[in-house]
RNA sequence: CGGGGCGUGGUGUAACGGCUAACAUGCUUGACUUGGGAUCAAGUGACUCCGGGUUCGAAUCCCGGCGCCCCGACCA
């Protein structure tokens, strides 16, 4: 997609979302300068609007880190083949997608390196070094990085050949202690959804066939799209002793016997931002929630007489300094063009709110605020002005979320029969039915419907009753829906 | 890797096998303008993806390649 698409109009390109929403979505990464197709077939370029939203996340994800005792450190991105192989699921799981190095410094290498598609196996061959005594636990590291996974069907923002994100790894004395940390991970994502990015998760357990290669038990966050179906956010996994019987990670215990540590990893990555534009944007483009956002007001001004531009830029740049004084990450736009392109442009880039300052403004000692979300329209005096749009981000902070809750809350549906499922998942929803555990039923229901098991959530009364197709008994319902 | 669609100025499209490949938009210059993408004038810009073939004649038909998009399998 080519940045071109930013001069088009966005009225004519984004339609029809719900017949190709695909296409839809695409057209709002382009037209609000996000992101591009780089040359290799996969990889994106993050552009430096887009850029900016993974920096917030990066910001406000390190800032929870450190509350939580966890250190940032780098590991290498080449790894001996050899590590991979040490856990089979892993290595099953991982071995169909990794990009393999077997030639470099113009000779062919005596052992291929994997570039890493995540970074387990050379973190915890480290660890089994790190690591001897109780002492030394729990071990609390993240990194930041790119990873790569050769997919067949790339798609910008959600599923690229390189990806960045940070990948969280810990070690624990106790299996509890380690489910404990899975857990607590998993709810600092759910705040990062639901408190920066407004989008509603639903936390849960993902199926055995769902879970991470290599893990025992697989943790994850669950949004739906506007088309109803379902993104995973981030996830976060109990890996038991699995890898630490691959890779030795050992330790000495307070009764001097040797133990194998019990592991956690956990990981958020740049598919969160895809998740955020396919949340909230609506056909004039992007909508951003002011707390990710990094242009939260631009003040946009309008000269329709040339004796009044010194004046009008002088006001611009006044407000632009109280609100930045106020704490409000704010941008002025006093390019010389007509006012409609401007309002068009930040539109499409989502920015939340829009102040017009105009002749008429200044006359009033006065200035106009629109809202992106609703396009609702106030006036506010100079002197109220902080407050306004102070209470104006929180509003609309609010709204997108409730907004989002409400269409998911509307496209959940509680199904028993089969016929009523398959209509459900056809018709784009989330279904809650029952399913008794059985692996090759879940295999058959995605066979036949395309949906699979998003997770079986937390947060669920005990009910019995029969499997929506085996019939088999059941405990509980778990969530179906098609899923990106 | 399967199924479908498509490759034409920077971008979006048009052109029955037949005139100098058209229209819109963008960009440049100038005028006039500025409370929702203005307007006017002049200019700029394409070996019609590549390689073969059929034909008096190919953007158009045929064969082969390459590339893109959509839908599946795979996946954060």
């Amino acid at each position: 997609m080519s940045s071109e698409l930013k001069n088009n109009k966005v009225e004519k390109k984004i339609t029809g979302r719900n017949e190709d929403y695909s296409q839809w979505y695409l057209d709002i990464v382009a037209s609000a300068d996000l992101a591009e197709w780089g040359p290799v077939k996969g990889c994106m370029v993050i552009k430096p609007y887009g850029y900016a939203l993974w920096e917030k996340t990066q910001q406000i994800l390190n800032e929870k880190f450190k509350e939580t005792g966890v250190q940032n450190a780098y590991f290498p991105i080449f790894i001996p083949e050899k590590f991979l192989n040490k856990e089979k699921d892993h290595i099953e799981g991982f071995a169909p997608e990794v990009a393999v190095v077997t030639h470099a410094g113009g000779k062919k290498l005596d052992e291929p390196l994997i570039v890493r598609p995540t970074s387990e196996t050379i973190m915890y061959e480290t660890f089994s070094r790190w690591i001897h005594s109780y002492r030394d636990l729990p071990l609390l590291i993240n990194q930041w990085a790119n990873v790569v996974r050769w997919e067949m069907r790339p798609r910008i923002f959600l599923r690229t050949v390189e990806f960045l994100w940070q990948e969280g790894h810990t070690v624990h004395e106790t299996e509890s202690e380690a489910d404990g940390r899975a857990r607590q991970m998993l709810e600092i994502y759910k705040d990062i959804a639901e408190n920066i990015m407004a989008i509603p998760v639903i936390t849960g357990t993902k199926s055995d066939s769902e879970k991470f290669a290599g893990a025992f038990k697989t943790y994850s966050l669950e949004a739906m799209m506007q088309d109803g179906k379902a993104l995973q956010f981030a996830t976060s996994h109990n890996l038991g002793q699995n890898f630490a019987k691959a890779f030795d990670v050992k330790f000495l215990d307070k009764n001097n016997t040797v133990q194998y540590g019990w592991q956690t990893s956990w990981g958020l990555s740049t598919r969160t931002i895809g998740g955020l534009i396919m949340t909230h944007s609506d056909d004039k483009g992007l909508v951003l929630p002011p707390k990710i956002a990094s242009i939260q007001t631009v003040i946009t001004t309008i000269v329709p007489s040339e004796k009044d531009r010194e004046m009008i830029n002088q006001k611009a740049q006044e407000l632009n300094i109280l609100l930045k004084k106020a704490g409000v990450r704010t941008h002025v736009d006093s390019r010389d063009i007509r006012p409609g392109e401007k309002y068009y442009e930040w539109e499409k880039k989502g920015v939340p709110i829009r102040i017009e300052l105009g002749p008429r403004d200044v006359a009033s000692d006065s200035a106009m605020l629109v809202r992106r979300d609703t396009g609702e329209k106030t006036k506010t005096t100079m002197s109220s002005l902080v407050g306004d749009i102070n209470s104006l981000l929180n509003n609309i902070q609010q709204n997108l979320y409730v907004r989002a809750l409400d269409y998911r809350k509307a496209k959940t549906k509680k199904v028993d029969s089969w016929d009523e499922f398959v209509k459900a998942i056809e018709e784009g929803n989330f279904v809650l039915a029952h399913w008794s555990g059985e692996k090759n039923v879940e295999a058959q229901i995605k066979e036949e419907t395309g949906a699979t098991i998003r997770c079986i959530p937390f947060d669920q009364t005990n009910e019995s009753g029969k499997c929506i197709k085996s019939g088999m008994p059941s405990t509980g319902r778990v969530i179906f829906a098609k899923s990106y």
